[in-house]
DNA sequence: TTAAATTCTTTCGTATACTAACTAAATAAG
DNA sequence: CTTATTTAGTTAGTATACGAAAGAATTTAA
């Protein structure tokens, strides 16, 4: 291995910088970021989990997700509650406009998805798509 | 596709978290960052390459790549050469220390490779890498 | 039942990323 | 030859990332 181009890490950086930047442009329109795209989709799943939960589905610092959902939270799409049972922790709620969202962006994602993948076939995503899961076991 | 598990982009953004994770951690004893490797990596294939040179070969924004090449120049891994030919572009060059690191930090690319892709044996390893590529086309 | 340890979140500092606006230098057009 | 355009790099602004430290609330232990 010498030269950077066969570094799987390298690789995997740049597949991943050109999936993230494909999808940042088809969000720019709804004024949301992928990630901030990421945690809808987990409220989605389940409103009202703990912004601890979030950062685990999503496997996400906790650093990171207070920024974030606190941009979100600015923005309107979530609101941020206060657990009365333990005031340690807060529970992310979906809004009208975060909820809404939903038929929209799971179509988006998909196509972004879909675009990503366009040089491959059936068989090539499946595989693609274990490898990744594998090498983060 | 319903789970956000289901999602390539999602799926590389992890495997992307963990590859830089486990290559930055490898690389603090060294002060350098994977980034910053990279740059390291270029010169040690030609130096003294412009710095634009650079953002084209290791697909690197021109904003992100000023700010790292003067963090490296700082740090005396590298220096910053004017061209005489074309005031406009900057000459980037190895020092000692950025050029006596190769051995050492090939040993830990090709180290951190392995363990990433401890999971998957030869043929999986090839076939991701040859995905990765195609995904970027 | 206080003191100690733990848990959830925020804040700080540093390093990518990328858009847009800007400077300086080189080149093309007229 | 002068203006217009293009090009290389920097700067400002915003958004991840993440380690470390700090704050607030809860639980455990002595």
């Amino acid at each position: 291995m010498d030269k950077f181009e066969d570094c799987i890490i390298f690789q995997l950086a740049k597949a991943y910088q050109k999936a993230h930047g494909l999808f940042k442009k088809r969000l720019l329109p709804y004024g949301l970021t992928p990630i901030q795209h990421l945690i809808l989709e987990a409220l989605w799943l389940e409103d009202g989990i703990s912004q601890k939960d979030i950062g685990m589905r999503l496997v996400l610092d906790r650093a990171t997700l207070s920024g974030v959902v606190d941009r979100m939270s600015s923005g309107g799409w979530i609101t941020k509650e206060q657990d009365p049972e333990d005031k340690r922790t807060l529970r992310i709620c979906l809004t009208d406009k975060g909820r809404d969202l939903k038929p929209s962006l799971s179509r988006e994602r998909n196509q972004a998805n879909e675009e990503l993948l366009s040089g491959l076939n059936l068989e090539e995503k499946a595989l693609l798509k274990r490898l990744l899961k594998d090498v983060q076991t």
